[in-house]
DNA sequence: GCTGCCGGTCCAGGTCATCCACGGCCTGAG
DNA sequence: CTCAGGCCGTGGATGACCTGGACCGGCAGC
């Protein structure tokens, strides 16, 4: 995991469709040398899959809100999970530190699949209240910056 | 947008990297009228990009957290915006209803540099304090499901 | 019933992924 | 310093795949 693999990962963030030469041109090395890299790197489960980004919109899940779960029960049992990967407008779901338990990240179409998408969530056992933040805009959601921290 | 792109969609979520051939054979179609449909999802933006997932903790971002920010002016000015595409930590940033006015979503490789972050939030004009829920485990992140809601 | 159009299938040419052998560089031991 | 060993990148060969075009069937409009 040097900076070359790192750089490779940025390219590949930004355009995953391009050539094993073009990818190798980036970065300073020959096709089959990027090739080897991002084989490895495969291997290694730091690149998980290659996938699209897709318009949520267009796919009928233009409105996004957070919601924070508060919970008398701990929420961290298996059976939470797989309620919650059960629900497909639920896109992310983490346990936290802080003013609830739970905060999960919501996709539906309109306000009203908002309304029972919640209703879900209130089914989930031990649940005992939420609070809803509606996303206005979304300025932007990208890949994570593969650049070296401070270490 | 019928239900073939839809299934479409969904393959190339799950894995971008098969050929036209599977692609076509998983929905029941040729390689060559797979590869007509895809083209057109790019087209239309429906598809934005092709990319890759990659383990944030291998590129020394494991922390995660979601910052409320509060603020005593507009936060929707391409400025605002600006500055905070400008700090590689956030990956996302949304105008949200609610208590705050922005949230962000930050990633780091530790907890003090989760705090050099909200240090950088502060530094942006008119923000007034934040309230920051720290990420004790991630259940899933997923792309959004590219089934039909109820319309 | 005829005609034009949209979409799918099939086919061909050129590109690209993928594997393998060769060679250079760094490392550690004598 | 010298030498052996391993790791990594390079270049070439081969086979699969992408990609565009020609052909064909179904559907709508006249």
């Amino acid at each position: 995991m040097d900076d070359l693999d790192r750089q490779l990962l940025g390219e590949l963030q930004r355009d995953a469709t391009q050539s094993y030469a073009a990818l190798g041109q980036a970065v300073g090395l020959s096709a089959g040398g990027a090739h080897e890299r991002v084989r490895k790197l495969r291997g290694q489960g730091v690149i998980r899959r290659t996938t699209i980004e897709v318009d949520p919109s267009a796919v009928g899940r233009g409105v996004a809100a957070f919601v924070l779960v508060e919970a008398q029960a701990w929420m961290g049992a298996p059976s939470v999970r797989a309620a919650l990967e059960a629900l497909p407008e639920v896109v992310e779901a983490h346990i936290i530190a802080g003013p609830a338990t739970l905060l999960v990240k919501v996709r539906t179409a309109t306000t009203e699949e908002l309304q029972t998408a919640l209703r879900h969530l209130f089914a989930i056992e031990g649940v005992s209240g939420t609070q809803t933040i509606v996303v206005l805009e979304t300025f932007f959601e990208r890949p994570l910056s593969t650049d070296v921290g401070e270490g």
